[in-house]
DNA sequence: TGTATTAGTGTACTACATACACAGTACGTG
DNA sequence: CACGTACTGTGTATGTAGTACACTAATACA
């Protein structure tokens, strides 16, 4: 079968190189190029990373709303333009701040566990610093320019696989799987997180969770969702964490599954 | 082990009915009442759907940026003011064109097919809809309010599911794997959408994300993502679709495993 | 000792969400 | 049938935020 055109292959995403949108290279050189120091002129009274610093703290405490330039700048003794020395737009801080949020995945121990364990340990590890910092959930990851803690994570995710002996094209596969799993299954936890970090009550958010979902209940169009709600749990019921733990291994299962085929 | 006590499970979730914060109380019902019709005053020139039509028209035209509460009205003939007669708040606003722009999941073939195959056409319905409507990716699903749409595709998931046998649970539990997959595993096929809705060429986006990616290659400290990245590719290299829907065969291989192991 | 260069400031402009008071309209009741 | 009431859309105003631009002051190099 022919492959229409505009069908885009994996390997097609690399060949890179032509031109890109300027204002998308300068945020992207943003995060990596190790800034030249200024030779002439008065002293910069911070460096860059204390405004990424700044604007971390603020998101951590009050949301990414509260991220505004101004407040970044006021964090710092500095009037709300100071900031645009350091970063051009509100946009490349964000791009900033999404990296340094991102931190940085957990170190393997030696000697290496199997590839099962170590995945597991990872996604876990990604689970627990997006509820830890909901608010980077916000941002499209996708969209915006990558920077070296998303490298990392992809790294040590990629490092792990590679130990199942699967191709290259297979790892990378089995990659977009567990990290689709951990990003896709971890919004329930993330809302909460982000309720919790407002200093919203665990039950004022069920509450407004299970209230909607709770319409599904008597409602025709909805039988088997009702059903669901309805049937009372046969023993002890899952926390979320637990919950997302079980839907991982059986990801993982499924990835298992296919390696083991491949040998 | 004791369970701590702010270790939710999915049951407490559905106790509610507790006092809920009254805006968002408002929020909901704004996307399930059937609105009155008033009867004294003059006649509405246009009903809520009208409205968020014409939102999401200009959402799926020029990006969710460009949904403004005066762009709306403009869009209807009114002042800015307008659509606050209809909707309270420009996010009572986005609640009703995220449930708007959702859907509705595709109806199931009579005979009913098996489950596995009807999963697959939901998910990749779901993806496709998504991708169909990337400015519905920007906003967190889970946080607001779930409208009827919502619940929809939760109903048609939860429907193929629970054919399986299964219990209530380990349908809720399947549920959130698949849906986690398909959420998250969209991601790159979203930020390609948006970049395409806005007019942007693929080998524009392909080449920004690439670049960005590529940064990995000579880096030692991405050495596995590098090698990843730098290995040719044997036979045909997938699309962005196929790659998804073979995950997402993978998925499914672990949900069966574990349905094959309940029975 | 200039002179080019740069850090932070001050001011101003724009876009946007939204509060509030108002004008006109149409129904329902006296 | 008239009047009050409730409701729709308007006009105006305010606060917040992002950011352009010109300015002042500081600093190192020629």
């Amino acid at each position: 079968m022919a492959r229409a055109k505009k069908d885009l292959t994996h390997d097609d995403i690399l060949l890179a190189s032509t031109r890109i949108d300027p204002e998308l290279r300068r945020r992207s050189e943003l995060l990596w190029d190790d800034r030249i120091q200024a030779t002439r002129g008065p002293k910069a009274g911070v460096t860059p990373d204390d405004v990424v610093r700044a604007a971390v703290a603020i998101a951590d405490a009050d949301g990414l709303s509260a991220v505004t330039m101004s407040a970044v700048s006021a964090k710092l003794g500095f009037t709300t333009m100071a900031v645009y020395r350091y970063f051009p737009s509100k946009e490349a801080l964000y791009d900033a701040i999404v990296d340094a949020g991102l931190g940085h995945p957990p170190r393997f121990a030696e000697p290496r566990a199997d590839w099962r364990a170590e995945v597991t340990q990872v996604a876990l590890a990604k689970r627990a610093m997006l509820c830890a910092r909901p608010w980077l959930a916000e941002l499209p990851f996708v969209a915006a320019p990558h920077g070296p803690n998303w490298l990392r994570w992809l790294e040590a995710q990629t490092d792990s696989l590679s130990r199942t002996g699967l191709s290259a094209a297979d790892v990378g596969q089995m990659l977009s799987i567990v990290d689709g799993y951990t990003r896709g299954a971890s919004d329930t936890a993330i809302s909460l997180a982000r309720v919790r970090a407002r200093g919203g009550s665990v039950e004022e958010w069920a509450a407004a969770v299970g209230a909607d979902l709770g319409r599904a209940i008597g409602d025709p169009r909805f039988p088997a969702f009702a059903t669901l709600l309805t049937t009372p749990t046969e023993g002890p019921s899952r926390t979320l964490d637990e919950s997302f733990d079980f839907g991982l291994q059986r990801v993982l299962d499924g990835v298992a599954m296919y390696i083991n085929a491949s040998r």
